[in-house]
Order: structure tokens, then C-alpha cells, then sequence
DNA sequence: TAAGCGATATTGGGATACCAATCTGACGGG
DNA sequence: CCCGTCAGATTGGTATCCCAATATCGCTTA
């Protein structure tokens, strides 16, 4: 089961990565060919991205899926909902040094790391949140909405205030959990998601014209209702 | 795509139904026959049940995903999670006559109707739910939880208080929703969902040994930590 | 020039063929 | 009687082949 494995993760990257826009269309023969297999370890791979929301379909063939901006809105609001708990949870069950470990994560990458780091770190952060929950679902869950989102936010333009900002709300939320404080660990961290949710779409809104000039499919506006 | 689905979906009943009982190894080739398929879509539906949680591997088989009890309890924390979330925002948006609908849905479905009648309205009353809060992440979650707690409620045993029970919790949580009343309509959903954990695991704890003699592979203890 | 049309190439869905890994079970040595 | 072993059967993973549906594109025609 290897190949489809490797075919899957090769993928991934290159989606998550924007080396493959998102709307392009792919088609079988074409990966076959990039990754020097069959068309059956491809399709498999391929169907799990769909599962993953990565790929999609138009009628039969496969299309890189769009970054749909309504999609933000949505996915903040439950990420809201996941978070709060998540952290409500930490608060309970999250052994000190699980939490120190995340401290130090945060610690290491000051303002100033290289985009790519600041990227994975923001989600990483998030992601360790949900495993401090010590609920699988939880976890999974919240490590879902981050894939879905880093496309989005790969393509966010960070001010320096921006960043020092999320910086500073991702150290409090973890102080509230090591405090075992989770009334205010959960408020922090619905503030923090819809805080992150309005830079985004800010960020994405102002540079529209220019992701469509390259390419890029962005669908939805960003506002509820669609 | 057709014969995939059509593989996708029988699948998906039997499992679901526990025609193929939890635990039960399957083969692609056994299936091709079962169908008049070929492997291709055969194993195309699998991923696809795997991705669901209804099949899993050993080693490179197939195999019925068993009941697994300690995911009832995580599980449960993650509906409660899901549904407080849902019922709020079901109160800010839902329309009268789509809480009118879910009314009718619990009226049609007194106690003393049928088993299997009984376990569809019971799950589609909370995927309707999820789908009142106009979130459809959250809406999907809701029902795939529900997707993956099917199994286990169709094998616990209704005693007629605890169904009386479980049709009045649903109808408060609803008028809650109706009256605009969010914080109490997420109480009670919550307070629902861990009294219906309770009851599952009561009855398929006391159950255990005949589902063990009737081949149902049953794993996990029902309690946290595993 | 623009719209309609049809031959052709290409596509995804499915079927079949092949292989290496694994399982099974009968046999033989202890 | 038990256990190791080895040949044959079976399995999932992959490659290849076939087909109907669709897309492409040059040509014709109004």
C-alpha cells in the first residue's frame, strides 16, 4: 500500500503548498505519469483528497479544490466551537509538561522566523491544543479545519503588529490552561479564532484582484448566506 | 462513478445494519462476487468506508470496523461539544417552519413504533439539528458522529421509561430552540447527550457477554484512558 | 465571419492480468 | 502428540486494457 501512500502525501504537499492551484485541473494520466506509477495508486490517492476536502470534481474529472472564502466564515464558526472545548478540556486532563512542551514551541518561534516556520507553527499550535483535550474526535477535528485553512492562510499578507498580536493570544490561551482557568482559556480562544478569521478575510478581500491575476480560483464572498 | 456508489451505499447498509458483523474480515474478491462487480469500484467503496470509519484494516485486510466502547465516551464529548454549539446558533437563525418540521418529525414518531423507526428518527433528529445552525461543517460533524454511533445504539436495549425519556429531552431541547432560548436549549442538549451515553453504556455493558457469543467484536471498556 | 457539425483525441470508470506477500494445511521429524 | 516446515492457494497492490462519455478543434456552411 505504498505507492498510493506516497502518491497521497506527494499530493497533499503540492495542494497544501499552492503548487498546484487551487481550480486546476489534474487529470490521471497526467499524475501517472509525474510519479511514475499506475493509474490505480493515483485514483486511490486521489479519493482520499476528495474525502479530505482537498480535491474535488467538476462533472468527471479532478480539480484542485478552490479556496472558497465563504468556507472561512464557516469553518471559524466551528472552529470556535471545537476550540473552546478543546481548551475547556485541556484544562481538565493536560499533564504540565504537555503543556510546557507547547510553551516552549511558542518560544522558539519569535516574531521574525521565516514565513514557512510561522506558518506550520500557527498551526501546529492548534493542533496541540486539540490533542491536549485528550479527546481523539476533538484532535482530529481540529486537525482538519487547520488543513483546510492553511491554504487561506498561506496566502495572508502578515503585518508585524498582525503576527505579535496572534503570537501574544496563542501565550495567553496557554497560560489560561496551565492556570486551570477554563471559562477564560475558552473566551480567549473564541476571540482569538474570530480575531484570526477577520485578518484573514481582510487580507484576502484586499488581495482578490491580485490571486485571480495568478490563477488562483477563489469562489464566495466571505459573508454568511451563500 | 455509479457502481462505486452503488457498492459505497450497500456496503454502508450492511455495515451499518450489522449484516456484517463488527469485527467480520471481508475480501475484495469475496465482495466482486457479492456485487458482479469488479475490484476496481469494489475496493474505490472501501476507501471510501474506511475514510467514514466503518471499515478498518489488519495488516493489509479488510475488516468490519468493530464497536469500540471507549469512543463512545470520547465521542459523546464531542457531540455535546457539537450540539450546545448547534442548538445556539440554531436559536439566532432558524427558521419557524424549519423548527416546525423537526416538531412534526417527533410527533409522527411516539413511542411504540417500530425498532428500526424509533433508531432513524432518533439519529435524523440530531443530524436536522445540525443542520439548523446553518453551519455545515458543524451539520456534517453532527451526522457523522451519528454515523458512527449508529451501530452501538442499534444494539442497546430500549427499556419504554428511557425512551420516554429520550422523546422528552428532545422535545425541551427543540422548544428551547423555538422560545430563542440559547443558553438553555445548549444545557439540555448537553445534559442529553451524556444521559444517552449512560444509557448506552449501562445496556451494552450489561449485554457484553451475548454480544461476544453472537460474534459481535465489541473492544474497549467504556471508560477513559484507553 | 460566426455558428453548427462531425471526426478524433482524451478522459474517467471499470475489467482483467500479474505479482509478491501472506495465509493455510498437510506432512514429517522429534 | 506437538511443532516446524514447505508447497499450494489466496490475498491485496499494481499494471494494463477496454469502453462509453466527453472534450477538442478544424471544417463546412449560411
Amino acid at each position: 500500500m505504498s505507492q498510493m501512500l506516497d502518491i497521497h502525501a506527494g499530493l497533499r504537499d503540492r495542494v497544501l503548498s499552492l503548487d498546484l492551484r487551487p481550480g486546476e485541473k489534474l487529470t490521471e494520466r497526467l499524475l501517472e505519469r509525474d510519479y511514475g506509477a499506475s493509474r490505480t495508486p493515483v485514483r486511490a490517492a486521489l479519493l482520499k483528497l476528495e474525502s479530505e476536502g482537498l480535491m474535488c470534481r467538476d462533472g468527471r474529472s479532478w480539480v484542485v479544490a478552490p479556496i472558497d472564502l465563504g468556507e472561512i466564515t464557516l469553518l471559524a464558526e466551528f472552529r470556535a466551537t471545537l476550540e473552546a472545548s478543546a481548551v475547556r478540556f485541556a484544562c481538565e486532563r493536560a499533564a504540565a509538561e504537555d503543556i510546557d512542551a507547547i510553551g516552549e514551541m511558542l518560544d522558539r518561534c519569535r516574531p521574525g522566523v521565516p514565513r514557512d516556520e510561522w506558518h506550520k507553527a500557527g498551526t501546529d499550535f492548534h493542533i496541540e491544543i486539540g490533542r491536549l483535550s485528550g479527546n481523539s474526535f476533538l484532535a482530529r477535528a481540529v486537525a482538519d479545519v487547520m488543513t483546510r485553512l492553511s491554504r487561506p492562510r498561506w496566502l495572508e499578507v502578515l503585518t508585524e503588529p498582525s503576527r505579535e498580536q496572534a503570537w501574544a493570544e496563542h501565550r495567553r490561551i496557554l497560560d489560561s490552561i496551565r492556570r486551570n482557568q477554563p471559562d477564560a482559556a475558552a473566551q480567549q480562544a473564541v476571540a482569538h479564532v474570530y480575531d484570526t478569521r477577520d485578518r484573514l478575510l481582510r487580507s484576502l478581500d484586499d488581495n482578490r484582484r491580485g490571486f485571480r491575476a495568478r490563477g488562483l480560483a477563489l469562489v464566495g464572498s466571505g459573508v454568511r448566506a451563500e
